[in-house]
DNA sequence: CCTCCCCATTGGAACGATCAACTCGGGCGA
DNA sequence: TCGCCCGAGTTGATCGTTCCAATGGGGAGG
């Protein structure tokens, strides 16, 4: 060592070297101290340990990940939002992964994204070994990203399943949009509306069609027509507020289930037009119970994905992913819940 | 190199040396390629480049951290978002930070926050050398994180001002509420309203009483009276539902300027409880110009916080602080602008 | 008493980059 | 002609950790 004693010392963090000759031990036994206590005799441990309580240590992350090929970051791609929606499925997600992945010992690393080029940026990030692993969101989109990663072998674990590949074998986390249409929908028949539309997204939209299947099938199931009261449009309130005045001239509904809140607050937007008033002249469904279904007035009645949940099943996959040899799990579907406010 | 050929060649990415070995110079050549092309002569430029990209090599990460002490990281501290309020500041903040900082060569860490201890989580990363300065929110709370990483001498911008220590010189930077309410305070005023009423939050909040002064500036200068109008509450739907019913009765305010959008739209239940209709019956100004603003009927006219700005002068701070010698810049404050729609 | 084995610990090498000092020519001024 | 400097590259050392093979001591078994 031919550190200056005193001079600075506080910027110079301690490293491995300075809690052995502390400890009077080599610096194997301190990183097995670390790393392995289960190695050491208790009082070799003991010593140990209070020679880097009493330095402050802690083990320099560069060197660490250089050494294993291993840096415990995981990377996540964080697009832009779209203003003027009330979509905050993304930011609840990512505060949870955040915790869960925290409390496995990992990191978050947040990287842009060009809307324009969903592959982008995680090339630089997957060559220069910068992160572990990737959590993929959005992957409803032809789920270019999944593909891409996969023909690069990178580990990652996706938020939402593989739709237009049924061969993918990656393994993701899904939460059950029909299940989730349909509890809003058997919820609104069970409050005496027979007439019950539906307003969802363009045909392209996989998860869109697959709420939608939910309300089609509490329909039938209770044995309600469906004709003339499904709409699909743009992911906009000024489209949703479009939507169902057009529903509500042509198929006078009394109940209206929609793929997001954003639509929702489309319905909400018309009702208002027109004088009526949710929840007592008609009900509204909203999907993600964002953070305006929680402060509109009267409230609005909402499907909740279980983040939490997925963030806990996507951690737990992306160590599946890790551990040598991969344990290489399927899908994971979970189911959401409904949150009745004061729309219905 | 004793590397297989063929054998997984794919899974081991290639290093300094082997670009070195194709190219024909030595490792610090190439290390120069990257890192300073203007030593090379072109031509060996050229040829270094050509094999760069022909074994598709990025430097590890891990190696140029460890050598360099440096990992281009800023830690940001992700705490949980409080349900039920219409706070989105936060994540649009950090959608600017990402996108800014990542044009300035540096990714963003996440890791999460204890609500009870804020200080909690920063050690851990600044001991490790895992990032290489901090973005500091949320400081209004007496700033205990703030005087915590000047004390440890740990680098970092805060976005907020240091409302209760003067004496910090830490870089800040922050937007002016006062102002805010200003601009949001004569906009009723030129509509013609006189009695303006204000709903900010408990005293010990800075930034509200700071927001509220700029409503105080504006009435005083416009010769219209404040007293009786003004009440303080938690920042919650509830409260400003609370809050404004008792403004209703007591004081027969025509306009309401509140702290938050969550105070509005508490507001707006009060209204929506009274039959009154916002924009024709009472004027409502919001402050953040959350999504909850953006959708709700008849939208919220509310104060929007120019996050991206506050982005790229956070980055202009952290490189400045990244620099040797560190330029210890002041604060900045920048200017809010007023997004008027339908309460209004 | 010797051998074997296991436990606890150790020393050297390696991860892949950058830093610092050095070499080698060629050009230029005295 | 000599000496100096400058441009262009090279070489060895180093960052702080973990991996790997090896070491010494002590107890069990024959």
């Amino acid at each position: 060592m031919t550190r200056v004693p005193g001079y600075r010392a506080s910027a110079v963090p301690p490293t491995l070297a300075d809690v052995a000759e502390l400890a009077g031990v080599s610096r194997q036994t301190v990183s097995n101290a670390v790393n392995n206590p289960d190695l050491l005799r208790p009082d070799t441990l003991a010593r140990v340990l209070e020679a880097i309580d009493e330095l402050g240590y802690s083990p320099n992350r560069a060197a660490r990940n250089l050494r294993t090929r291993t840096s415990h970051l995981i990377g996540l791609r964080f697009a832009p939002v779209q203003e003027g929606t009330a979509n905050a499925t993304m930011d609840r997600f990512v505060h949870s992964l955040v915790e869960t992945s925290s409390a496995a010992g990992y990191h978050v690393l947040l990287f842009p994204g060009d809307p324009q080029d969903p592959t982008a940026g995680y090339d630089a990030l997957l060559r220069s070994t910068a992160v572990d692993a990737f959590v993929a969101t959005d992957t409803y989109l032809g789920n270019p990203q999944a593909a891409w990663l996969e023909s690069r072998r990178a580990p990652f674990v996706a938020f939402g399943r593989p739709w237009d590949n049924p061969e993918a074998h990656h393994p993701w986390v899904d939460v059950d949009g029909a299940a989730g249409a349909e509890l809003a929908t058997e919820h609104l028949i069970e409050r005496g509306h027979q007439r019950i539309a539906w307003i969802g997204w363009r045909k392209e939209q996989l998860i869109g069609e697959d709420r939608r299947t939910g309300w089609t099938r509490a329909m039938r199931s209770n044995g309600l027509a469906t004709s003339g009261l499904a709409s699909r449009s743009e992911d906009t309130v000024a489209s949703g507020r479009e939507a169902s005045a057009v529903l509500l001239d042509e198929a006078q509904p009394t109940g209206f289930v929609c793929a997001s809140d954003t639509l929702a607050m489309g319905v909400l937007h018309t009702l208002a037009d027109r004088g009526l008033v949710p929840g007592r002249d008609a009900a509204v469904v909203g999907f993600d119970d964002s953070q305006v279904a929680q402060v509109v007035p009267p409230g609005l009645t909402s499907v909740r994905q279980p983040l939490e949940e997925v963030a806990v099943e996507i951690v737990r996959a992306l160590e599946g992913l890790l551990t040598q040899p991969p344990i290489r799990a399927g899908g994971v579907l979970l189911s959401p819940e409904l949150i009745v406010r004061g729309t219905s």
